[in-house]
DNA sequence: GGAGGATTCATACTAAAGTACCAAAAAGCT
DNA sequence: AGCTTTTTGGTACTTTAGTATGAATCCTCC
């Protein structure tokens, strides 16, 4: 609006052609629509898919349950978990199993597939 | 171009206001600007995580031992993933064998997690 | 048609994963 | 303090995964 008043005063003072405003005006108002529009859409670019805390909780899963399971998606064996994590591996083997009913996988790279589709890695 | 040609000749004609045929034009392109970028960002809308084949040639792995790797990400065992191939477990255990040497790996969760970093899965 | 990789499968073994069950601390909660 | 859940860890066991090795069959390419 402030552009477009100014393009008026322009015009008042009249010593320019008005094709030239017109033209100008354009210009600026097409480069103001791409830029605006580019703002929005960079806004909320990607939906990037967050750890959904709810499911966590919905789940049951505890807060060393999932630490575990963090670890297992990362590839670690029960054993190199154990030594992350500063417990022994029968703690991790607990946790493991249980995270395992939790999740209803018979398997850790099942649950971490299921994980990932639950939006919880 | 076209459009401003219109708007010159309308001003031509010369019975409406010069504002309004400025805004009008401002409008026109402003949305102009808005559609052409929109249209542009969608052609190519997200750099989807497309499979690397290029890196799996690079890998040296074959198709078998990918087809071993695909249905291991899925979570399935030796024997589930023997069944959805139509081999024997050994067969299944000795592309997995030669997988985990190729990707790097140690167990197959890495396998997995590894394969995933190389946008090969 | 022979060379070589890919695929198949087997046996035998070791290692890791997973289950079942139990039990004692530790941490939260009211 | 009393109750509950979580976390921890152990033993004993079964199952699955992974390694090593060897070998037959299939495919492809030249």
């Amino acid at each position: 609006m402030l552009l477009f008043k100014i393009s008026t005063y322009a015009i008042v003072d009249g010593n320019m052609k008005i094709e030239l405003v017109i033209a100008a005006v354009a210009l600026v108002f097409f480069i103001i629509g791409i830029y605006l529009n580019k703002k929005t859409l960079s806004r909320n670019p990607q939906k990037k898919p967050e750890v959904d805390k709810n499911k966590i909780a919905e789940l049951g899963l505890s807060k060393r349950e999932y630490e575990v399971l963090v670890e297992i998606s990362k590839g670690l064996s029960n054993k190199e978990i154990a030594n992350s994590l500063f417990v022994s591996e029968s703690t991790v083997k607990t946790h493991v199993s249980n995270l395992l009913v939790k999740l209803d996988a018979q398997r850790r790279t099942q649950a971490v597939r299921i994980a990932r589709q639950l939006n919880i890695l």
